[in-house]
DNA sequence: ATTTGTTTACTACGGGGGTAGTAGATCGAG
DNA sequence: CTCGATCTACTACCCCCGTAGTAAACAAAT
């Protein structure tokens, strides 16, 4: 996945959908055929439904398709990790102004965090303070 | 402001109306006027337009309309800190499975974070914490 | 070979959001 | 009192997304 794509646009469906393909690795070929099988267990909805949505992500280039005898297979071609970084930049930016630090005390504020997430936060924390470090070092 | 309405989907010219209501204060009676002549300052746009939107958001209760001799004057209904907690909650849900922490990690890596940052998210952290802490004594 | 099921292509529709024009009401200036 | 500015109401258009129907191509089964 080269990722170069970075919808910052992304519909209920369309994440529902990129969502399957990634949980089928980064090399999974796909088919309209297992997506369907996949939500249809889930909800009522129609084949048709997942095709128009599929094609439309391929328009955008967050799926490749090939096409295998009559029908087309599907890669992914964006990662979930430059997804969710981008949605979540984008989020940040429109109501908080970019200031992620205010998006951190809204996240700590308003739920209720367990000590195994804090003991996460506070570890992912030293790291990027001794990156911060190592930055400084070579600077 | 009441905030009893946590809208999850907002425009983009939505949300810079909401800004420039926000940033009037909580009290302040805005008019579409008003709105109108600051974003006009920094971009082409048409004061329908702006009054569509507000109508809109009046509809869906991120605002109050109540007419003032012909025009309607309008107050904020929403915080930004309530509507920042639900977008970003929706944005986490919607792309992390709402693994919070998940998210921290895409803010921490992707991103050039300053020492200032890190030390507001530690103080933050600590702060949690206590919080943390407090709830297990009651318990 | 006819039928049945799979798959694509095409088309469509409703809702939401950004954009704006036009018509009509009203207020203030002259 | 009339004219121009202001403001609303109504309408419309385009794009995106979720949804799906229909038609056509084709493969497999009988």
């Amino acid at each position: 996945m080269s990722d170069d794509t970075r919808p910052e646009q992304l519909g209920d469906l369309e994440l529902e959908i990129l969502d399957y393909v990634w949980a089928q690795g980064a090399e999974a070929e796909i088919t309209v055929g297992d997506v369907h099988g996949a939500l249809a267990a889930r909800r009522d909805i129609a084949y048709t439904t997942v095709m128009t949505v599929m094609t439309r992500l391929a328009r955008r280039g967050a799926l490749s398709r090939r096409k295998v005898g009559r029908a087309f297979v599907y890669q992914g071609q964006i990662s979930r990790e430059g997804v969710a970084r981008s949605l979540v930049r984008r989020t940040v930016d429109r109501v908080l102004g970019g200031r992620r630090v205010a998006l951190f005390s809204q996240l700590l504020d308003g739920d209720q965090v367990s000590r195994d997430e804090l003991e996460a936060l506070k570890s992912m924390v030293a790291a990027a303070e001794a990156e911060l470090e190592a930055r400084e070092e070579e600077a």
